[in-house]
DNA sequence: AACATGCGGGTTGTGTACAACCTGTCTCGT
DNA sequence: ACGAGACAGGTTGTACACAACCCGCATGTT
């Protein structure tokens, strides 16, 4: 990989990860200028960044007026969880990986830190092991393009469910959270890929009720 | 939608059916120049459309070599096409649409074109019409995120399909998709979108099966 | 003959200046 | 007082020049 593409590479991840994580609430002006200044390169390579987040449908950029963060809308939040429901199911059905003592050990760190954040409840900590817990649930599966789509839908949508949090119980998500990763785990140990696949896809589905209920 | 949205879109579709119907085959150096001077653009805003098929996976700029249509790796396809069927079934059970009267005639319209292309079989025609049997099939659904995601899946794998049609029988393909094309009318007519989904869904399977058998 | 090396042409990546555009404000006329 | 229109400031879009890079070829060395 080129030098050129591993600048991109880590503009888009920073930027991405600060949007998903509301560093960069919805409706934020972001100004290229002021983040190329920041990363030290000119608005050029920047805009490179920004047009894709932008086709991801995390960004709008108007001309004249600026780079705006997105929101999303109720009705699309519905069609992107039922989707995300279908979709998780499919990451433990299609093309599973086999699960080695290595994904097994992963697993069990996941319930001793999911263990160690319901201790101490923290909105940021959690969404941070959230995403972390999802792109380890990616890796169950050999299909990438089913990855890669998963992973897009889940980015589009968790800043949404992280900026609820707090008018929901944050304790109680963490306590679900945790029971989930455990959950998850006891698949695993079955060798059930797609038992964990159907947990994701019940979990997911418990959440966007929770959500706009 | 702004002037230099509409052109970018423009741009876009072009290429991208460029692209998708093997006017560009696969291993095409493109060159930015050569295309900025046919739109009559400067270099920035084709490079901004250039960048975005690059994401999607259509196309590779090497940095010093030149811009190339992608292929698709034999594993990849296997993959897409496992998604491209659940995803076919998913639009006919998630947020199906009213078939309407308007619905009804746009797939007896299609019919009948199949009709004729069976008549005549023609590689450019039978690639033109199932592209746009494939867009109608897409506003079936009102879940527009699955509807792109079905969508961009399709065009990655489309020419490589098309690229065989010829090694294959075209006379057969153009027959089979004129059934396809019935099928999913019969299904619609009966007011069962699901069944158009599941139609969809084995004509997929089957595709599948003839190009890699 | 075989191989290393430098060079030249061609291509994409980056920086920068300017054009196009939107929005709030201020002024002027009614 | 109120509204229309011009203006200014700030932002993204475009064009162009140059840097960085890859590849094939010629040349010289062993």
């Amino acid at each position: 990989m080129s030098d050129a593409d591993l600048r991109h590479a880590r503009l888009y991840e920073t930027l991405r990860t600060r949007i998903c994580l509301l560093d960069y609430p919805p409706g934020t002006k972001l100004g290229e200028e002021a983040l190329a200044a920041e990363f030290g390169v000119s608005r050029t390579p920047l805009r490179r960044v920004l047009a894709r987040l932008a086709d991801e449908g995390l960004l709008e950029t108007r001309h004249g007026v600026g780079t705006l963060v997105t929101d999303v809308e109720p009705s699309e939040l519905a069609h992107i969880y039922a989707l995300r429901m279908e979709l998780a199911e499919l990451s433990g059905r299609l093309s599973p990986r086999e699960i080695t003592p290595e994904v097994l050990d992963r697993a069990r760190a996941f319930v001793e830190e999911a263990r160690a954040l319901q201790a101490a409840p923290d909105p940021r900590a959690f969404a941070e092991l959230n995403l972390a817990f999802f792109t380890f649930g990616l890796t169950l599966t050999a299909n990438t393009p089913l990855a890669e789509i998963a992973e897009r839908l889940y980015l589009r949508t968790a800043r949404i469910w992280l900026a609820r949090i707090p008018s929901l119980d944050l304790a109680r998500e963490c306590e679900i959270f945790a029971a989930e990763v455990r959950e998850t785990l006891a698949a695993l140990e079955a060798g059930d890929a797609q038992a964990a696949g159907l947990v994701r896809r019940a979990h997911v589905s418990m959440s966007y009720g929770r959500l706009v209920g």
